[in-house]
DNA sequence: AATTAATTATATCAATATGTACCAATTACG
DNA sequence: CGTAATTGGTACATATTGATATAATTAATT
């Protein structure tokens, strides 16, 4: 849980995860201290926004310093949750599931991969991002034992509802939702979707502008 | 080209897939009208906005009735500028350019699938999605070749700037950006950008509220 | 045909939310 | 110790959303 009361906006939430990205570039890079305005140039925004989207959280910075990059790395790290460890499974192991099972990054931040599910009996069997992939009837038994915090959904639009609704009945609290629908979940769950159709027709609306 | 002049600000394009999408579904479901309350109360917004929205592109809607579920589709798939066709292709013939090759919905909405690239000899001379897998060398002929309009990246990080500026180089328009970067590229050339580990991180920052 | 109820278009206003500019206070550093 | 740099907070500006009022239009009812 957070230590900050303050509530923040999800625009800056939003923002966070690209803060994270460029501090872990410029750490890779040993630039040890950047300033608001060299970061906005860096990352094509205002170093007046940048400086209130971070004191949001609290005073990382120095004045006539700047920010050290390590110790913002490490505060946004944990701002975003990513200092504890995740369970997560994946269900749909077809080329979209199989894509985020070997995205190496997604463990690297403490994202770990315990499980793929699927209903094909050619997919159940085969060897996914290091895991082999399991029937959906064994779903249930294997969430109640593996105290699993999130759910990857890859599954047809036709079935994501029923799925999201089975997933968070076993205590499942997060759902990064790949299906192209809209989940109707529990208020304590929470969703991200990534909706690449959506994506693709802003893409079409702005080539025709 | 639009035929409205009115500005439309990015909150409210980044709604109308959402439109489209539900729109789509009213139809299939053989139902013709629907009113500004009970879309809201479908999609989960506020029947002022939804008037405002639609009011932006032009009056769809007729006093007394509601808008026409088949009419308002098909405008705002004209507006989504989807009634025009688009030739596309994938570069990065990995599990996520095979997610996306495979998507029907593309296909459906007239973005059509025209080439898809690799380096990876393995993978060049496989078949994906309906075409053979190219070798990078051939990108360029190619893309002079068959007016590529919008290039779907799915290759790594490293290499994403690289890929984005000769495609651009090359004439491509539009960008579906998959690769972990934030592209730099000429003014006249749109990116949309699917960044799954940002969207990863929103999650686990929600799980910690 | 006239009346009534429902509903949007349009405009306007109020309330939030978001983004930017400014400046005092603080720090680094020669 | 003085100067330049930089933050953090405040105040201001802009954008977005939500609510409301009115006129116009449609559909249903009498």
């Amino acid at each position: 849980m957070h230590r900050f009361s303050k509530k923040v906006s999800m625009t800056v939430v939003k923002r966070l995860p690209k803060y994270y990205q460029y501090l872990s570039d410029l750490q890779l890079n040993d630039i040890e201290k950047i300033s608001s305005r060299e970061l906005a140039s860096l990352m094509g925004l205002t170093a007046s926004q940048i400086r209130q989207d971070l004191n949001s959280f609290g005073g990382y910075g120095q004045q006539g310093y700047g920010y050290n990059v390590g110790e913002l790395k490490e505060a946004i790290k944990e701002i975003l949750g990513l200092d504890s460890e995740y369970n997560c499974i994946i269900i749909g192991g077809g080329n979209m599931g199989h894509a985020i099972a070997n995205y190496e990054r997604f463990k690297r931040e403490g994202v770990i991969l315990k499980g793929v599910f699927d209903v094909d009996p050619l997919t159940v069997g085969t060897v996914i991002g290091s895991v082999v992939v399991k029937h959906m009837d064994e779903l249930d038994e294997f969430i109640k034992a593996n105290e699993i915090d999130i759910a990857i959904l890859c599954v047809p639009r036709e079935v994501g509802q029923k799925v999201a609704t089975q997933v968070t009945e076993l205590g499942v609290k997060g759902i990064l939702n790949f299906s192209p629908l809209d989940l109707d979940v529990p208020s304590d769950v929470v969703v991200e979707n990534v909706n690449i159709t959506d994506s693709l027709f802003t893409l079409t609306y702005l080539l025709g502008e």
